[in-house]
DNA sequence: ATGGCTGCAAACGTTTTGCACTTTT
DNA sequence: AAAAGTGCAAAACGTTTGCAGCCAT
């Protein structure tokens, strides 16, 4: 999914294009392979415009996530990180536990074997979603030197 | 792993064993399967001892913290949810959508077609986690009436 | 011209901290 | 007796909201 699918999302909800949001799309957009805290999302925007507020970015990641547009977790106590997701199809990730990038990989864990064990408990299997953390190539190659 | 095994772990770190933690010890262990916020973590702790605080649990999950075991998510926009973490061995997950609840599954996804596709990347793999949401036998049984 | 968007400042709710006191070891 | 834990109140922090003015459509 690129970003101008997601304006033309925007464009149907009538939300509009300004400069501010354009700055912080390209942000989100450039950057989603990771997780971006709202300070540093903020910093970012202010290298492209300097008018970008800090209420502004919280709004404009509540439009996106209001569509369905943003992942967000804790990264440690007082701080949330979010990135876009732009699911071009279901996929699942290696997440470098260092600098939170995620990498999609294309692999699949549900199989036959799953999916029996699954309805012998009665559940109703809705998204799902396989995480594997470690160090990516380039962290671990920084942290050994 | 058991809450014995939890206090002796405690207890080597020259914690001590207060009325107040031994009740929150025990409310985070009866409640392992469900996410609990600060709110009913200290509520569910009143019914036991009128003295406890909201800061005591604060503290006290803090501590459990950084021994490694809770777990902690955004439920929403504002409010952190946390559970124990017991792990006997490893394990995954089926996690309810609408109540939260999460059930163990015996099954891992990693096999060898999953990390030759690791290797390939650089990637140095640690902990994996495998979360199949959805909606637990209960839930969709109330649900739908 | 209209209605959405922004920046600012103030408000809000959660989490943390300082301190005096109490309790476990 | 010493060290750790507690409750309370205040502070700090991230996030949200009200409002007046601005700007994309």
């Amino acid at each position: 999914m690129n970003l101008e699918t997601i304006i033309k999302e925007l464009k149907a909800q009538k939300c509009r294009i300004t400069p501010q949001r354009k700055v912080f799309l390209d942000i989100m957009y450039n950057n989603q392979d990771i997780l971006m805290t709202v300070e540093e999302l903020t910093h970012s925007c202010q290298l492209f415009n300097s008018d970008i507020n800090t209420t502004t970015v919280y709004r404009n990641l509540e439009l996106l996530d209001s569509l369905g547009f943003v992942y967000s977790m804790n990264i440690d106590r007082q701080t949330t990180a979010y990135k876009l997701i732009c699911h071009d199809q279901h996929h699942h990730h290696l997440i470098c536990s260092n600098c939170g990038k995620m990498e999609s990989i294309d692999f699949c864990p549900i199989n036959s074997e799953l999916l029996s064990l699954i309805n012998e408990k009665g559940f109703t299997l809705g998204e799902h979603s396989l995480k594997l953390f470690g160090l990516c190539k380039n962290c671990s190659e920084t942290i050994q030197s």
